[in-house]
DNA sequence: TTCCAGGTGCATA
DNA sequence: TATGCACATGGA
């Protein structure tokens, strides 16, 4: 996919693989707005536009190289999909959701949305992780930037629970004095599974979070995260069962370094489609 | 009213 | 190692 980098602009060319709504709205991230004309991601301190135009999309920001990287625009996702398209399973997601990308979001930002997204429903994920936004992150003009680890650091596990998390409340008051930024970027080094087996260490983080952040923070395609819907797949068109961890190791098998996008794509058209 | 949502932690055997 | 249950909250 061609792009250009301007000022304050990266011109994409092309619709076939970008499409704003596929991209956010696909779970991978839950600080967006639909504004109808465009779309306005939040990332961090940072947040872009995206608007569409007769040749492809433009995404209007300050920081257009912070965003070139979290829209992953390096990397080639019609390869990808030519990769994943020998999968029978995989034609109807591929086409449904053809302009997915997976972002590269901030590891810290990734880490306590998705402890707060376990056994939770997305719409509930977005406003508590709005009111998190609101309640603590630094005002920049028309928006909330996500709030810092010291920010973090100096409410109690009672505001947690305020703003809705529940019984996530306490995962999330353990987990920032846990780790910091700097502590999750160091790990960037580690092979997958000594990465992910660090993750699981955390506080309210098991295999599924610890997946997430592997993929939508760490940009790993080598795991499958698995949750209700993809058990829901899985039982559908695979072989009965309900042991997740077994679900994982025959997905990874499957898909190898490509697990991660065909997650995305079979996540995204079983939870808007259904089925068929 | 009951079920479900991008599951995890902990006790028990 | 594996199984079962509790855990907040709000929409369907």
């Amino acid at each position: 996919m061609e792009y250009k980098i301007a000022e304050n602009k990266i011109s994409i060319f092309g619709k076939d693989d970008f499409n704003p709504t596929h991209i956010l709205e696909c779970g991978q991230i839950f600080s967006y707005k639909n504004c109808g004309e465009f779309y306005e991601v939040f990332s961090k301190d940072k947040h872009a536009k995206i608007f569409e135009t007769e040749k492809g999309f433009e995404i209007l920001t300050d920081d257009v190289r912070y965003f070139e990287n979290f829209f992953d625009l390096k990397t080639d996702y019609g390869l990808v999909k030519k990769k994943l398209s020998k999968f029978q399973i995989m034609q109807k997601p591929i086409k449904f959701g053809y302009g997915i990308r997976i972002l590269k979001n901030d590891l810290f930002e990734v880490l306590i949305s998705f402890i707060v997204s376990a056994n939770n429903n997305i719409k509930r994920i977005q406003l508590i992780l709005g009111r998190l936004r609101e309640k603590l992150g630094e005002k920049k003009g028309d928006y909330f930037a996500f709030p810092t680890r010291e920010k973090l650091l100096s409410v109690d596990e009672k505001f947690f629970a305020e703003i809705g998390a529940g019984y996530r409340a306490k995962y999330l008051y353990n987990v920032v004095r846990q780790v910091d930024a700097d502590t999750l970027q160091a790990w960037q080094t580690l092979p997958t599974e000594q990465l992910r087996n660090k993750l699981i260490t955390l506080s309210g983080v098991g295999p599924k979070v610890a997946d997430c952040v592997l993929l939508f923070g760490f940009g790993r395609g080598d795991v499958f995260p698995v949750d209700t819907w993809i058990e829901k797949m899985y039982n559908k068109f695979y072989q009965p069962e309900q042991n997740r961890e077994k679900i994982r190791r025959n997905l990874t098998d499957e898909f190898g370094l490509y697990s991660g996008y065909a997650q995305q794509y079979l996540f995204y058209y079983m939870r808007v489609r259904g089925d068929n």
